[in-house]
DNA sequence: CGATATTTGTTGTCCTAGTCAACAATATGT
DNA sequence: ACATATTGTTGACTAGGACAACAAATATCG
């Protein structure tokens, strides 16, 4: 995609003709140095390709992980997936909505303490995740294959009692 | 319904103690065969911690990364450092405006492109990177240690060329 | 050359994620 | 019983990022 113009033929260049190629290859320079800056490249990447991979069902990643979570552990409290999924408590009230409304989620009231609500899915939000889940391993197994097995391996090992 | 697996061996443990202990461990589910949300923690781990290194001087880390392609590349052009960068143009826009507004980048006219800008920084500018990029190595040291440097030199190898 | 297309920087607009403070209802500790 | 903490919620705000449109400048190609 990126036009190359680059004409290796040319033989001599002269001034007015020498066009971009006096910036052959720009440095990142002491961002090479920062592994943050190729995890966030990275998590973009995932990002979108997740997005992507989820837009027929319109589940964003963050809507993912409030699934999954519930569907894992049915009857947690809106503060505990909170704390779990590292997402403010504000937030997740929103995240909630959005996915009550949709006719994903529910919120029963929780006998033990009446602040609480207990957090499951609908039988279409279990239909719908477990669509998603399919699409999302997709997304995955291209995720293994832009960065190789190993690598995909390494990193998850890596990263998983991070 | 959902898969409690309670150690059967376990013998009786005294409600008193056992607080909130009804949801011993939450289970992240399908999650934990995703990298991208390992990943993502550790994306958001990072800003936040190089934020805070470098609150004192005000810098985000897309700026940083703005001050440091610049410097490695002086008299770059706006779209070659988007793209670089993967930002978009009119984002990059909004970002060298605050920059130069703190006096820290300049736009130069360039002779050859009327289109374009030159971009540098000013000496401000080079003396607030140089102190930038003492405090970024500082969280990279945050970063090492946290994630063990092999496993750190791993995921470097990993990325660099994603 | 000259008409047309493309590039560059820019502005305006919109959307979403994320943060923060405050609040009512409820539960807990002493 | 009373002070304190937790839970879910709302409103307001910030910032990142996406997208369309636009003028100026340049490139393309008949």
């Amino acid at each position: 995609m990126p036009e190359r113009k680059r004409s290796a033929t040319v033989p001599f260049r002269r001034r007015a003709q020498v066009r971009k190629s006096s910036r052959p290859a720009i440095d990142l320079g002491a961002l090479n140095g920062h592994l943050g800056y190729f995890v966030r490249r990275l998590q973009v990447w995932v990002f979108q390709d997740f997005i992507r991979a989820l837009s027929s069902l319109d589940i964003s990643p963050a809507q993912f992980s409030v699934l999954v979570v519930i569907s894992a552990n049915v009857g947690l409290s809106q503060s505990e997936l909170a704390e779990k999924l590292d997402i403010e408590r504000a937030r997740l009230v929103r995240l909630l909505h959005n996915l009550g409304r949709r006719g994903l989620t529910q919120r029963l009231q929780s006998s033990a303490d009446r602040r609480t609500h207990a957090l499951r899915l609908t039988a279409k939000g279990q239909k719908i995740l477990t669509r998603a889940k399919a699409l999302a391993a997709q997304h995955e197994a291209r995720l293994i294959e832009r960065l190789g097995a190993s690598r995909h391996q390494v990193m998850m090992n890596s990263l998983r009692d991070f």
